[in-house]
Parts: structure tokens; C-alpha cells; sequence
DNA sequence: ATATCGATTATCT
DNA sequence: GATAATCGATATG
């Protein structure tokens, strides 16, 4: 059965994002997130990111140093790093870089593969998921796929995504995006010609206008 | 199809 | 007190 395909998938290790945030963020294109709690599974494939830089990057939440708000970018690799934003959303991060070292990447949209349903009803939304409009709107963009996958700072801020017992997690089931492209970050105002975000090339499901018929 | 705008709050100046 | 790594609703062509 195709939940127990990605419930069982092994995660990705902490090796992974123990590395520079250009090279980790081309690399999780691809990748699958898994949201588990006991049977039910939600499980959607990466296909839209952004590198944020260390302190060297005035667009990074990390730009200014260490805080409060931004200390796991600064912490080890492989942990969530989630922050609230326009007083409405949630959004996704992952560290990188070695522990002691800022970087992280934003995790901008999905292609969901198992538990529409699940995100639907998150979402609040009642329509006919067998049109590619609604199965857009559940995960394309950052702000819905947290509110899709239940994701909140309170809930998943520092957690573990690598550990295969974590309830939030990223696996890999071989998949490798053909093309990738590279764009501008979006929804920035500084380092706006940067050139750091990284979609599944042709994806249908990367944020912004949608596909026409 | 594109443009504009209001919502709503943690964080930092 | 201003801003923000967004979204959805509404208005207009």
C-alpha cells in the first residue's frame, strides 16, 4: 500500500544538510516530505526551493546573528526551522550547513503524493481533488503546505527530520528531477536579484500562476 | 489574466 | 511603531 511505501522509507541523513545551502537546496528537489502520526500519513514531493545564505546574506533571517527567533539556523543540520510571517502563516525551513554555521533552506511547494485528503481537510478546503486547480492549492506555496502538513512553530520548530521515529520527516524514493531551474527569491525586498531559488523544472505544482487548460 | 489590498502578530529598531 | 521568506478576496480589463 502506497502509505506504507513512504511510512517505511528511510530519511535522509543529517550528512545531507551538513553541507553548503546552494548544493543542499538543488538536492531536495526531489525529495519527499512525511508528515506520520500513527496510520495517518501525508507525504508530498519537494518541488520548489530557496537557499538562504548565513550571515552574509541580508534576505536570511540569520543575516544579524543569532536570536531567539532564528537559533536553529545556527544549530546542527537537518532540523526544522519554522517562522511565523504576515501575522497568518507558517513556513518551512531546514537547516544546514555544520552545526555552528547559519543556513537553511525554505521549502516553497509541493507535489502531494499520499494524504490529500488530510491536507485538504488542514486546509479547509471542500472541492473535487481530482482537478489539478484544487491539488495545486493544497501545497503550492509555502505558507499552504505548512497549513497543510500542520505545521507550526510550536508543534515542529527544532525538530529532527532525520530521525526515521520523527513525525516530521524527509525520505528519498529515488526520484530525481530531470531539469532544474534557477529564478530569483521571491517576496524579498533585499538581495531580490539573487538568484537562489530552485524549482523542479515544468512541475505543475510550483507556486505562482497556474497552469492554463 | 493581472493588479491591488486587507488580514494579523512576532520580531526588531 | 514598522516591517515581514504570504494568501485569498475583490476589482478591473
Amino acid at each position: 500500500m502506497l502509505t506504507a511505501k513512504y511510512g517505511h522509507m528511510r530519511a535522509v541523513p543529517r550528512d545531507f544538510y551538513g553541507r553548503d545551502v546552494v548544493t543542499v537546496s538543488r538536492e531536495l528537489l526531489g525529495k519527499v516530505l512525511v508528515r506520520q502520526e500513527g496510520r495517518r500519513v501525508r507525504a508530498g514531493r519537494i518541488v520548489e526551493v530557496e537557499a538562504y545564505l548565513g550571515i552574509d546574506d541580508p534576505a536570511a533571517h540569520s543575516a544579524a546573528g543569532k536570536t531567539a527567533r532564528n537559533f536553529v539556523l545556527f544549530g546542527p543540520p537537518g532540523r526544522a526551522y519554522i517562522y511565523f510571517i504576515y501575522g497568518n502563516h507558517y513556513c518551512l525551513n531546514f537547516s544546514c550547513e555544520p552545526d555552528g554555521k547559519a543556513g537553511g533552506v525554505l521549502i516553497r511547494a509541493l507535489e502531494p503524493l499520499v494524504g490529500l485528503e488530510l491536507m485538504a481537510e488542514a486546509r479547509g478546503i471542500e472541492g473535487d481533488l481530482t482537478k489539478l486547480s484544487q491539488r495545486r492549492s493544497l501545497t503550492s506555496g509555502p505558507g499552504r503546505l505548512a497549513e497543510a502538513f500542520d505545521i507550526t512553530r510550536e508543534r515542529d520548530n527544532d525538530k529532527n527530520v532525520t530521525l526515521a521515529k520523527s513525525d516530521l520527516r524527509v525520505v528519498d524514493d529515488g526520484f530525481r528531477p530531470e531539469k532544474i531551474a534557477v529564478t530569483p527569491r521571491i517576496g524579498i525586498t533585499k538581495a531580490a536579484d539573487e538568484q537562489l531559488r530552485f524549482v523542479v523544472a515544468g512541475n505543475a505544482f510550483v507556486s505562482g500562476k497556474a497552469f492554463s487548460r
